[in-house]
DNA sequence: CTAGGATATGAGAACGATAACATGTTATCG
DNA sequence: CGATAACATGTTATCGTTCTCATATCCTAG
């Protein structure tokens, strides 16, 4: 039915290896012949059968983005820097949403295999130790986005949570809040610490006694979010300002105020980790910011490096946060100079 | 190097052929045959090779999502219905974002015949009927999302444009506004042509005699929607209403209001279509929601029908939309009842 | 002028599964 | 009881490439 290399040769009058070796740009083949053969293939509409290809030489030249849920902005900007460096090197992506569920994971992690994917990019949850394990096994190389794992060790990319949580914190310790909640993610998740630590860290500096009940840990959730900041404002002597550890969560916290009838940044500063992207009508939150996309393309430069030297050393990048500073946070720096928003690019403290 | 057919074949002690038959339930198996590969395939850690299979089988189980840029929730979560579905069905999905980039588009054409995919999922652009006939021409299936061609024939689901853009245009017109600003898409895509069609409907039916001067035809983007913004607001009776076509294009209209000082709802009030997710902090844009998720969902329905029977006939599935109104139509019905948001399915009009 | 490298091409096997076909055994039924 | 259907399995060809190996020509250096 379809056109296969060996019509191709067949009209230009070669062997079926020579056409491949000139598709290929692999092993001589003369100027003249390359020609003919580029005619035949133009004439036939031959369009070469990757499968096959695949098969012989082991390569698939597909890749999988695993993460559990593509709606959140800051993993459709991951995604979407995933998918353009990919593109660039001829790699197709395959996505993968898991809804932190280890059935899916599962169902996901045999399906990739099956293809015989060329590499991953993950976003690992507690539960993906067993998939990354079964990685190795099957030496598939894989990167890490966002987080780390315990017992892992491979290359990584992810933002500068630390600093930026110290950056935000800093914000608004010198916008003038003083009892700042902090509403963390799940103590499983690395990033979860490294930002209550930025948070703990810039209280030090800035000599705040750190009070232990300001900080919550749960989920990354819009619920959790809710639940927490019903908690954390109903203290006796509540909060002036609320950090959540990522956007999800600050939704959570924003209805919750809303519901609990109190103003922001009136009556209480509201800022979270990773931004909205820009459809967040109306450019409301102040948050610190990861450079998603950023991380997308580096985590596929680093499967492609990869690839090309399996032994290469382990790399973990950390990229630089950015504090976005909307109106939300209450300093209002955006508002006098007349824009929506000022961006602040995050320098790391101390270390 | 890794495990084969034949491994586990050898080692059941039967023929590849049954081991084939066994794994993928198709033709006799004896109970105790099935049970010993079942063994020999746990004891191996086999896992069949997707490659060699999809070129025997010429069916390689994969989709992909051709769309312009998966950064726009509405996109987002089409993106998700398409890839929750494809997955149930054992489908993997390429994802695919074309920026409206001939070339890109070109490329990723290539690529995806190469792979030899099963079928495509694919938002139109202009320029797309090229690619349109390609995948005629070489027999992939394909369902168009969200747009119509002129030219084309295809399986296809969408949003129901004319009614959303009906109901919300009565919305504004029962909440008192009478100068009602269109800020159409291209004239040369399907929806806009629909929503500006609906807008006109209502405008007619509630006996508002239509100013032609209050429509204007552009692109999905925020650039466009702020220029058109400045347009409309400086005409010397200017709108008290604007209806963007899209939600990037609302985006503009708020900016280009922010910066001419000029307050949402108060001064003039602002709706649009497509909803741009739980992640618009604030839950502040008026929209006509269209069924996103549904929508890729739908899309997959179609294409795994499409693949049954590749001679039924053509369906053209449209869904109703839903009116979810928040604080910028300044109707404040929402608040009224102590909520941020109410939605409202939509009934066709008429036809 | 000749050995060895660069250039150019081809024959045939291999990748790992499924399709097509063949064959034998056991039930089932009129 | 013989025919036919259901059950069970095996052999061989094939999918469309690329890989390995073999061969041949043409230079160029020593």
């Amino acid at each position: 039915m379809a056109i296969t290399l060996r019509d191709v040769a067949a009209r230009a009058g070669v062997s079926a290896n020579t056409v491949s070796r000139a598709l290929n740009k692999t092993g001589y083949v003369n100027r003249q012949t390359q020609l003919r053969i580029d005619a035949a293939v133009a004439e036939l509409g031959y369009v070469p059968n990757a499968v096959a290809s695949s098969l012989r030489s082991k390569k698939t030249q597909l890749f999988a983005l695993l993460l559990t849920d593509i709606t959140n902005p800051f993993w459709t900007t991951i995604a979407r820097g995933v998918e353009d460096a990919a593109m660039e090197a001829g790699y197709a992506v395959i996505l993968c949403n898991t809804d932190e569920d280890l059935a899916k994971e599962a169902r996901y992690l045999d399906l990739l295999l099956r293809k015989r994917i060329d590499g991953m990019v993950i976003a690992p949850t507690v539960e993906s130790t067993h998939i990354l394990q079964n990685l190795e096994r099957r030496d598939v190389p894989f990167v890490l986005i966002d987080r780390l794992v315990n017992s892992v060790v491979a290359d990584s990319v992810r933002g500068d949570s630390k600093s930026g949580a110290y950056d935000m914190t800093t914000h608004l310790l010198s916008t003038g809040y003083r009892r700042i909640g902090m509403l963390g993610g799940p103590l499983t998740i690395s990033t979860t610490e490294e930002r209550v630590a930025g948070y703990t860290e810039a209280l030090a500096d800035a000599g705040i006694p750190a009070d232990s009940h300001l900080v919550l840990y749960g989920h990354f959730t819009e619920g959790w979010g809710y639940q927490a900041t019903l908690e954390l404002m109903s203290r006796e002597r509540r909060p002036d300002a609320l950090f959540a550890a990522n956007n999800t969560i600050a939704l959570g916290v924003l209805e919750a105020l809303r519901v609990m009838g109190l103003r922001v940044p009136q009556d209480v500063a509201v800022v979270c980790f990773d931004d909205t992207t820009q459809f967040s009508a109306g450019k409301f939150l102040t948050t610190a910011m990861q450079p998603a996309r950023e991380i997308g393309r580096v985590a596929i430069n680093l499967l492609l490096d990869r690839l090309a030297d399996p032994k290469r050393d382990v790399q973990d990048i950390v990229l630089p946060t950015e504090l976005v500073i909307r109106s939300s946070c209450g300093c209002n720096s955006a508002f006098e100079i007349g824009v929506a928003e000022v961006t602040r690019r995050s320098v790391r403290p101390g270390a």
